[in-house]
DNA sequence: CGTACTACTATACAATATACTATACTGGTT
DNA sequence: AACCAGTATAGTATATTGTATAGTAGTACG
């Protein structure tokens, strides 16, 4: 998979997954695997960087299994930044298929 | 629009512009735009790029209008390129609107 | 002489990949 | 009881890479 188009849209994915429900990040890292390959190196960074930009809150809870979580949740402004890049991506989307369109067309 | 989603894209647009014509660099930023805000210089370091790795060839043609005209023509290498960044963009678009389906649903 | 057309470049920024380290618990073997 | 492998979980440093910004510069035309 090319890396590149990855760019901002795993956060995106991150935001959407934290929706409706506060996760932490190993549980993101297999949730989002499930469809586009992403490793804990890349989930990690986003989340802190969520956290910086004030968009997520954080909270340890503890697990029988392994060591405690540290759960994010996504406040007003999360998902205030979700909607805008659900926006972003969805008119990207549309430009590229756009672009696109008409290619296979005019190829004959 | 965020800017980081455009990684990569950018340059699936420029390879399927020149899929059945040649173009030059500053017909290629007129084109895109209408869909994408491109800049020329995002536009010429794409080129350069796909030159130098052997994905299109470029010739100079006089303008009447302006400076000469350099054409990029996609070759071979590069169209096959072009199909697997379309596979990519496909799967990864794919793959995002997956992660997002039924987190409306989700929501009430 | 200003404006549009066209090519091109240098620098900075930002997100991901890779390749780690470190800790906690579980189950099996000795 | 002690050890060890494996899984769960959090986290970090470094390199790579593509785009944005802000230019330079040259040609044609009014």
């Amino acid at each position: 998979m090319n890396v590149q188009f990855k760019k901002g849209a795993l956060e995106l994915c991150v935001l959407g997954q934290l929706l409706n429900q506060d996760l932490y990040g190993y549980s993101l890292v297999e949730r989002i695997t499930r469809f586009i390959d992403i490793s804990e190196g890349t989930v990690y960074p986003i989340l802190r960087r969520l956290e910086k930009d004030g968009m997520v809150e954080s909270y340890l809870k503890e697990s029988t299994e392994g060591p405690a979580r540290r759960y994010y949740r996504l406040n007003a402004r999360g998902k205030e930044h979700f909607q805008s890049m659900l926006a972003d991506w969805n008119e990207l989307s549309q430009g590229v298929e756009d672009i696109l369109k008409g290619v296979e067309n005019e190829k004959k």
